[in-house]
RNA sequence: GGGCUCAUAGCUCAGCUUGGUUAGAGCGCUACCUUGACAUGGUAGAGGUCAUAGGUUCGAGUCCUAUUGAGCCCA
């Protein structure tokens, strides 16, 4: 391939597209069972079907991306599962709404044609988020996508119940739930967000029967009291004693209420009595339980009050009867008085309105008995959190796991698989039929399916086996199952995160794993080994992204502006595991910065090949080992170290990190010096056939750098590596990723190109400071200090060749060496100066020389290397150090006193000289 | 009330279980430079008493305790 493809900056729009349909077709990221292979597999969290993508899921996405990729070039058997849940409140809201600006209701339509509806919208919206996914560059097995209303995930879903329900895992009763007036549905407690908010506390004095006094109980929610029971106080209460077993009279409404004790009674809240409302309020309830009292429910399933409330406040929503409420109150005399108060208030975590408990039919599961494995798998460390502090909260929660609210009052989801005989018999059936039987009634009598569905959740917490083709026992859930890593958000931990470890522990029980026989042991029951916790994106200001602050860029943008890879790129380097990310649009440039500075190493070396060995396809299988030379064998050293590192850090799950490396390694290592360097042999006069020696590695380095890009940035490293040479339509996607080769990596040659490029920057610095224009050529001077075989082990008989890349880089004109302390050295006059390790280093500079600045330069180095050797001196003085600091600590602070004394004396005599 | 995390350059953050390099990077800032890949670039420079107070240690940005401030989760 020729020059004249690349263009001067790399424009992202060109090679996206292509490169991802190119992929797409030929099924680069399909996934099969292969013995031969140890299998990685990851599932993607699915995404609503409302959703658009966002920063959160572009970074979630990106990081299994990066794995998956890598994972995949490594050769294991990468399989990503993608999918979508059908987020049964928020859809149904979103069709609701929709129907809503035809003026219609879901109930004018029926269920049937109301579900029929959603399915048309899903098919329409549902899959926006998937289609943005692939902007991204993901690489999912698109094959094996799969949606949470699915025939197969149903299916799972019934059958989980249905095994629960017969385990006894799963009851129904009459409880206080967490009741959004607004969907007019029961909520778990996880969907609801709790937040300080101001209001206040309602005094209201209560009369006792037979007696004068008055009880006065506080209450922020003073319309339940139209539900109050009985009045409560502690037993031990001195105030109180007197009132227990009396009765008191409910202001306004006039029933008698019994006033019971119960050590419940916090004594320091309020007054130390409290009204007990059974059928509003989760403690009340239990304390009702406990002391039989009536329920009395006076809100129906809008929040307005029902005919339980006395009548003129029947009909009433419950906000507008407690002012009416309280005016009344007041009006009689029963307010005693009113203060602010901040307390906690519940709100629907998808519309916000406030949550009443509500007393009403619902199904649970029990969840003790299932969270005893889990939480052991994660005490045993065969689930790592990452990191790793998740595993406390996680404890904490398992450890008081509280029972699930799985029934939702919506059409929208899986239907609960229980059928009801007209005289109240019910039992969980997969069909009408086999409930006949379970139930024993013949078609005469009509049996009918509860009208409630299932929390969405309790069809995601299947996710890992589900998508598999559970319960039908195939070589898929043999083989991919336990899946290896889950990325996601540290929100749904127990949503969604600690119930797919109870699920795949309780369901995956008896399937066989990977060696075929059925599964028993935890290590092969858990749904995965490791868990990525992302962090949370916030805007610069560290406030969350959300729609209502219009602080989150939509990512679509981001790419158009952009590009993939350098959104991805961005995000990986800024995110380190556990630590939030504050995010703005214009950091992108980071990552756009750098795809560019790619893209222009890969064209000037592409120019240098064309210029050297012309329009020929050059094989880059292996490395040409030939005619290394110091720099040649640094950049090696460098590569390996990088590849190394990298693998590390992912291994260890710090993404950012390994995003660093990369960064450093090619920006750094390779184009600012091995670049650089290796100009000096290209535009050398060594002959030709060695200047295609030199390409072809360079090319080839570029090549593996390529590929250890190829996880972070697919699109880029994609485009230039098939303009490398022809690839005969293989994809870098499916290409070796690079090995660690330790012969390579050397610290004595890192050591020693480490050394020209302090002199250079030792020259740079001289340069710099005291203004000699950049096209002034100069000469440099080097006084060296030491042997020469001692200093250079690794370049003794090629310092002419070291000394060419100090030449080239300083835009000098020669070089002059001193081997060792010849006496014969003279000190050229009027001369810049600097010591690296040593070695003196003159710039003479007659006449052009600003010696006033020259000497506050060398006086301000002399300061700075006095202050280190104070420094050290302190330490070597105090005999404690010297006793007990281990021998080698003592002897390395000897070596640098010595070396910077020397370094400095030498600075000083060099001062003295311009004096 | 219980628990967790964070505090290092003007800004955003590295410096990681294992205390000992002259505390680093990117952005921003200053000066210079279109040099045969790249101005989305190069070179050089300025900028930090590592939140505060104690403690452990020969030695603390790093370990411990407390305080202050910021944020999160649970109840």
């Amino acid at each position: 391939m020729s020059i004249q493809e690349l263009s001067k900056t790399y424009n992202p729009k060109e090679v996206e597209d292509k490169w991802y349909s190119f992929w797409e077709s030929n099924r680069l990221f399909h996934a099969t069972v292969n013995k031969d292979k140890t299998p990685y597999t990851v599932v993607i969290p699915p995404p609503n079907i409302t959703g658009i993508l966002t920063m959160g899921h572009v970074l979630n996405n990106t990081l299994q991306d990066i794995f998956v990729r890598w994972k995949r070039m490594q050769g294991f058997e990468a399989c990503w599962i993608p999918g979508t849940d059908h987020a049964g409140i928020a859809t149904q809201n979103a069709v609701e709404k929709s129907l809503a600006n035809e003026g219609k209701h879901r109930r004018d339509l029926g269920r049937e044609k109301f579900i029929e509806l959603v399915w048309q919208w899903r098919d329409k919206y549902g899959s926006t988020i998937i289609r943005q996914l692939r902007k991204l560059g993901v690489s999912c097995d698109w094959d094996r996508e799969r949606f949470t209303m699915d025939e197969g995930l149903s299916n799972a879903v019934k059958e989980v119940f249905i095994r629960l329900f017969e385990k006894g895992l799963v009851y129904r009763g009459k409880y206080i739930v967490n009741w959004c007036p607004q969907h007019q549905t029961a909520l778990s407690d996880d969907e609801v967000d709790h937040s300080e908010t101001n209001g206040n506390l309602y005094h209201i004095k209560y009369q006792i029967i037979g007696s004068s006094e008055f009880a006065v109980v506080a209450t922020t929610r003073p319309e339940t009291m139209l539900g109050d029971t009985a009045l409560c106080v502690h037993p031990k209460d001195e105030r109180y004693k007197h009132l227990i077993g009396k009765t008191a009279i409910l202001p306004i409404v006039g029933r008698i209420l019994p006033i019971i004790a119960d050590d419940y009674i916090d004594l320091s809240f309020g007054t130390g009595v409290m009204k007990v409302t059974p059928a509003h309020d989760t403690n009340d309830f239990l304390l009702g339980q406990r002391h039989e009292l009536e329920q009395l429910n006076i809100l129906d399933e809008t929040g307005h009050l029902n005919a339980a409330a006395p009548k003129q406040y029947e009909g009433m929503d419950r906000f507008e009867c407690r002012k009416q409420l309280v005016k009344d109150l007041e009006a009689q005399g029963f307010l005693v008085k009113v203060e602010p108060y901040v307390y906690n208030i519940g709100k629907c975590y998808r519309c916000h309105t406030i949550i009443e408990p509500y007393l009403s039919d619902q199904w649970f599961v029990k969840m003790k008995p299932l969270a005893a494995p889990a939480l052991r798998v994660v005490y045993e460390g065969k689930i790592r959190f990452h990191p790793d502090r998740w595993t406390k909260v996680y404890e904490h929660w398992m450890t008081n796991i509280r029972d699930w609210c799985i029934s939702r009052q919506i059409w929208w989801g899986h239907r609960i698989p229980v059928y009801y005989t007209p005289d109240g018999n019910y039992t969980a059936a997969r069909s009408e039929e086999e409930a006949r039987k379970k139930l024993g009634v013949g078609p005469e009598i009509a049996i009918r399916q509860d009208e409630d569905v299932l929390d969405t959740w309790f069809s995601s917490w299947l996710w890992p086996f589900s998508t598999l083709g559970w319960p039908e026992d195939n070589a898929d859930l043999h083989y991919f199952n336990p899946t290896s890593t889950l990325v996601t958000a540290p929100d749904i931990i127990f949503f969604w995160v600690a119930r797919m470890i109870m699920a795949n522990m309780e369901f995956m029980k008896g399937t066989p794993g990977h060696d075929g026989k059925p599964r028993k042991k935890d290590d092969d029951l858990i749904p995965f080994s490791d868990v990525y916790f992302t962090s949370i994106i916030r805007d610069m200001e560290g406030r969350k992204m959300s729609k209502s602050l219009g602080n989150s860029p939509d990512p679509l943008d981001v790419i158009e502006q952009y590009g993939a890879d350098a959104l991805r790129f961005t995000t990986a380097y800024l995110a380190p595991l556990g630590q939030d990310v504050l995010f703005s649009t214009e950091k992108c440039e980071i990552g756009r910065n750098f795809a560019n500075k790619i893209w222009n190493a890969g064209r000037f070396l592409l120019m240098n090949k064309n210029e050297i060995l012309g329009d020929v396809n050059v094989s880059l299988e292996t490395l040409p080992a030939e005619h290394l030379d110091l720099a040649d064998r640094w950049i090696l050293s460098r590569l390996n170290q990088a590849i190394k590192a990298f693998n590390t850090s992912l291994n260890e799950f710090h993404v950012n990190e390994a995003t660093k490396l990369i960064y450093d390694f090619i920006w750094h290592d390779f184009c600012d010096w091995y670049v650089e360097l290796v100009k000096t042999r290209f535009y050398g006069d060594e002959p030709k056939e060695i200047k295609a020696v030199i390409v072809t590695r360079a090319l080839w380095i570029y090549d593996q750098a390529l590929r250890l890009l190829h996880p972070v940035m697919p699109f880029i490293s994609e485009e230039l590596w098939q303009h490398l040479t022809d690839r005969k339509g293989q994809s870098l996607v499916r290409a070796e990723f690079p090995v660690v080769y330790k012969r390579y990596i050397n610290q004595t040659i890192e050591d020693e190109l480490h050394f020209v490029i302090k002199v250079v920057e030792a020259v740079r610095n001289i340069r710099g400071e005291l203004n000699v224009a950049p096209s002034k050529q100069i000469e440099v001077h080097m006084h060296l200090h030491g042997e020469m075989d001692e200093k250079f082990p690794e370049s003794t008989g090629n310092i002419q060749g070291l000394l060419n890349y100090i030449d080239r880089l300083c835009r000098a004109k020669t070089v002059t060496t001193w081997e060792g302390e010849s006496k014969k050295f003279e000190r050229p006059k009027a001369s810049a100066s600097a010591v690296v390790d040593g070695t003196e280093i003159f710039i003479p500079l007659e006449g052009i020389i600003d010696l006033d600045a020259e000497r506050k330069r060398l006086e301000k180095e002399i300061a700075r290397l006095q202050g280190l050797v104070d420094g050290i001196e302190r330490k070597l003085a105090n005999p404690s150090f010297v006793d007990k600091a281990p021998e080698e600590v003592v002897e390395k602070e000897r070596e640098k006193q010595k070396n910077i004394t020397m370094n400095m004396e030498k600075l000083k005599t060099n001062l003295e000289q311009l004096k």
